[in-house]
DNA sequence: GGACTTACTTACAGTAATGTAAGTATTAAC
DNA sequence: GTTAATACTTACATTACTGTAAGTAAGTCC
């Protein structure tokens, strides 16, 4: 079978730079969800957007450049999804946040993604361009701690133990998302209520936590 | 430079099977924990050892077969370690435990090899020969609710919860080995002091959790 | 010490992927 | 309608990696 299967239109279609780079991305994603790591090939990435895989590179420059923007989107959508919750009006819920981020994590193979990234380079993971996860970290820990006030009146100044918490959250998403199958013996119909049992688990976890710093900062 | 580099000794080591395939998997694993998935390339890892590629294809098969020998090898190190900490005389320390597997997942390169080999398989990771980590965590689970038992004199039947808190460590320690650096701020000589901070905290939330269980259980 | 096994080497085949060069077609501007 | 810009295609060069085939040498058994 040639690279191209051109079907019925003859005419090729044009996309604007951003519609292109969109559904390339898009295409490179649903990919690497399924199949590992060197599933990320320029041949069937073009296949599946229905170019040819020169259109890719003329897009992002290399291969390199395809992950590169592919992380940048994805951490962006993960900033955007927790910055979102933690501005809106209404309370925020430990719960939801933990939902939120363990379904782009899960569904969206934000995860892979993450992990394939974090592999990437020798010692830890470089920067991305304009999104810095500690930062986003620090941001969303410093949030958290301005509604903590604000909901509780009670100054609770450990920063640390608060973005400390934001990590964990952060880790135990992601090794669900990861891994979780393979630490769990239940498959099938039962492999989603079990993962929720164990994600309301770990919000009243975190949730605890919190209470007992609140306990310990008044009893100052 | 070519492939091999025969130094002084003009006679040829010949080494048994089973320490071949150690020197092999060492190298292996040593191009792995740094330099991504990529790194594992039958020239270089001949390089490393002081051999020729085709030698390793002798020994594993394929590049599947190598890769496959040496996550099975990691997961069985992990596995031992923490049966061996578990089934040792003392009392189990939690920190103790989350320091090993820290430990393990940390600078023994684990947290890669466990990545890379969750994300080969389409959905979720397959069964390693020999080696089924869910069925490690259900075990870990079961020895550490009889070592409760035995210590505190508490039937705490709730097997899930343990499990989940079993599952909750080794998700932490996996995404602190594999994205830790990346969420954090914290670089140089302050990144292992922070590390250690962040491990004792979660020792006593793990810990506070399953006093916060026994509460439960002897209310009922 | 001769025969056998097998760890190991060299040389090469085959494949497949990224990236390049040059040309084609589509859209928009004027 | 002509021109300009560029998204896009086809064809190809390059490279590099896995895997194979055949032969060599290092131990082992009798």
């Amino acid at each position: 079978m040639s690279e191209t299967d051109v079907p019925a239109g003859k005419t090729r279609r044009r996309r604007s730079p951003e519609v292109a780079r969109e559904e390339i991305l898009n295409a490179a994603q649903r990919l690497l969800s399924r199949g590992g790591p060197d599933a990320i090939r320029l041949q069937d990435i073009a296949r599946d957007v229905g170019i040819s895989h020169p259109t890719i590179l003329h897009h992002f420059g290399s291969r390199d450049g395809l992950i590169e923007a592919l992380d940048a989107r994805a951490i962006h959508a993960l900033t955007a999804d927790v910055a979102r919750i933690l501005q809106s009006d209404e309370e925020p819920q430990t719960g939801e946040l933990v939902e939120r981020v363990a379904e782009t994590m899960d569904q969206q193979g934000l995860a892979r993604l993450i992990a394939l990234w974090a592999m990437r380079e020798p010692d830890g993971p470089s920067r991305l361009e304009e999104t810095d996860p500690a930062a986003l970290v620090a941001d969303v820990s410093e949030l958290i701690r301005t509604r903590l006030d604000e909901i509780e009146g009670i100054k609770a100044d450990r920063l640390e133990a608060i973005s400390f918490r934001v990590r964990l959250a952060v880790f135990a998403m992601f090794g669900q998302a990861l891994i979780g199958d393979a630490l769990s013996p239940v498959t099938g119909q039962e492999r989603n209520a079990e993962r929720y049992r164990f994600r309301q688990w770990f919000s009243e976890i975190l949730l605890d936590s919190v209470a007992e710093d609140m306990a310990d900062s008044t009893s100052d």
